[in-house]
DNA sequence: CTGAAAGCGCTTACAG
DNA sequence: CTGAAAGCGCTTACAG
């Protein structure tokens, strides 16, 4: 059985040169008995062209994709959807996880520059100086996800609307002493617009001395952090910045005998899929990682073909009502 | 600044030919002086060499991944140990989403072998006429991960002992009347070994007459089949293939009102992290994920390098005790 | 230990 | 509409 057929083989079986062949696949003129004659030795010999071979040509056809980890929930999605918008379009998708280590994110930028990619999509724990003299020094379109950056393009999450949208709602719904489980400064994001956000969201409503705890992003850190609120005060409410840590709340709650919602309500930020197994549903709100990925291969294609873009663009979140929030007005 | 920098440009600074500077990365003969200077000019302009450029190598040291989706938690922890095996030994890994398209799964395969990569390790749903085809065709070294293919090398999990271990703890465990909700014939591992593993395990403890539903591996479907088990039948006991069939199970025999374990017990595959979360935790098993990534990354090199390899190797699992269970001895 | 030359599988002006 | 030729960034025998 033929082990690998070369573009030079398809052609000289299709008694045409590999110019022709090479037009075929690129959109050149071919007569129409002549592609019909390729198209036939293509199907039956399974050929497809050497897409990393093309090393002439001006567009590789390929986008780069750093990530900082494979698994987690909301990297899945932002991949997924960016493979499906590209593939669609006759882009190849080339991922490469920097497994939380920056040099590795740095190493994979510029190996991604070197391997003459049309674009990358960086979606990064935090850009260095690092990354900006990358950035610099490089002519290939780039775009951050999930990071606000200045000096270049972004996608980001509407971190601070999003907070304030669930800090009203716990004000709204008539409670009195919350307590607030973050994340570190580090995540300017996360910890500090999101953070914002609930806080001036619950001031809306008279709240003005919610207890703030920090946390990482596990599960421990948010039962570590409950069982802290607790002993220091008597909360009516406990507002969690992700759902991971809502999830730890609930684990002490359940375990301490409190009940969620009548006791104390339980609200998180996420929207994973697991958050609605819980028992109660969780209050939480979802972030739109799917438009994420489609928004950044689509502005990624947009840069490539040098149409006009947005610096910035905010992803949409969505309220999700669960039952671990009581109406106590 | 310098937009891109190539080999021989590279080579011209150190003052050397390409040959050389190919010499450096690919362990030919450089005397230490040459070595150096060319390090200092790999250092100063960032330089990587281009992967897919290596045309005429024998070796590609690229290995490919197909994998059926991005967006599940046991493919996202294969991966990543995949990758981080192969970028330990100097081997990039081309990922390659099938997003559960049998015909993209082909194409994918296809894809990589004309790209020339040195192996491909695919995660399949199921493997079809068409797969035997094309492994036929090909001299590429295939591993397939996580279902059983006579034909050649695969690493596979114990899905018929794991599915014996858990029917003999439901029936030592004084169940009598259980309900099977399982996967479709298409998945061998799942949808036929695990079952046979369940039915001898529950068999061996005498109950001979489970409720057998099929379903696909969506939390709906879990949902719908608990629907129906609870229409025909009186079960203490419902088995699911996975973990998130499972969650649907919850979700409906809560909003019955029926208690999860003391009016029926029920217990999954999978060992995903939130089924701790759940209330009461969930009793489940769980397949080595990592562990069939490692097995499968080395085992694709010892194919490269024509090392003995085992044609089937098997993977751990582990049971995991939740609280979803009741002993009814 | 290093260079000159041919070649990998493809693309691209340029003729015709 | 198609072919001949040069070239992309790299590797590899083969000389020296």
């Amino acid at each position: 059985m033929p082990k690998k057929i070369t573009m030079a083989v398809v052609a000289e079986m299709a008694g045409v040169t590999k110019s022709t062949v090479s037009r075929y696949f690129n959109g050149g003129y071919v007569k129409k008995a002549t592609r019909e004659k390729i198209q036939k030795v293509i199907e039956e010999y399974n050929y497809a062209p050497n897409t990393f071979a093309r090393l002439k040509a001006k567009e590789s056809n390929v986008i780069g994709v750093v990530v900082p980890t494979l698994n987690s929930k909301v990297t899945s999605r932002v991949i997924t959807s960016i493979d499906r918008y590209l593939r669609d379009r006759n882009y190849t998708t080339l991922i490469k996880n920097s497994d939380h280590d920056i040099d590795l994110e740095l190493l994979n930028i510029q190996k991604l520059i070197h391997l003459n990619v049309d674009g990358i999509l960086i979606s990064s724990i935090a850009i260095t100086e690092d990354h900006h003299d990358i950035f610099e020094q490089t002519q290939i379109p780039i775009v951050i996800l999930a990071q606000d950056y200045e000096d270049g393009i972004s996608i980001i999450d509407d971190d601070y609307n999003a907070g304030k949208c669930v800090g009203e709602y716990i004000g709204r719904t008539g409670h009195k002493k919350v307590g607030y489980i973050g994340v570190y400064e580090t995540d300017e994001a996360v910890g500090v617009r999101r953070r914002q956000g609930v806080l001036d969201g619950l001031a809306s409503f008279g709240i003005y001395d919610p207890l703030i705890k920090k946390s990482d992003y596990s599960f421990l850190g948010g039962q570590k952090n409950t069982r802290e609120i607790l002993e220091e005060m008597k909360p009516d409410a406990i507002v969690c910045a992700t759902d991971r840590l809502a999830f730890g709340a609930y684990k002490v709650l359940q375990e301490k005998g409190l009940r969620i919602p009548e006791d104390i309500s339980v609200v998180g930020f996420g929207g994973y899929d697991e958050s609605s197994l819980l028992t109660p549903e969780l209050t939480t709100l979802k972030f739109d990682s799917y438009g994420m990925g489609y928004l950044g291969a689509e502005t990624i294609l947009k840069m490539i073909k040098e149409e006009p873009i947005s610096k910035k663009q905010i992803v949409e979140y969505e309220f999700i009502e669960g039952k671990s929030v009581k109406n106590r007005t």
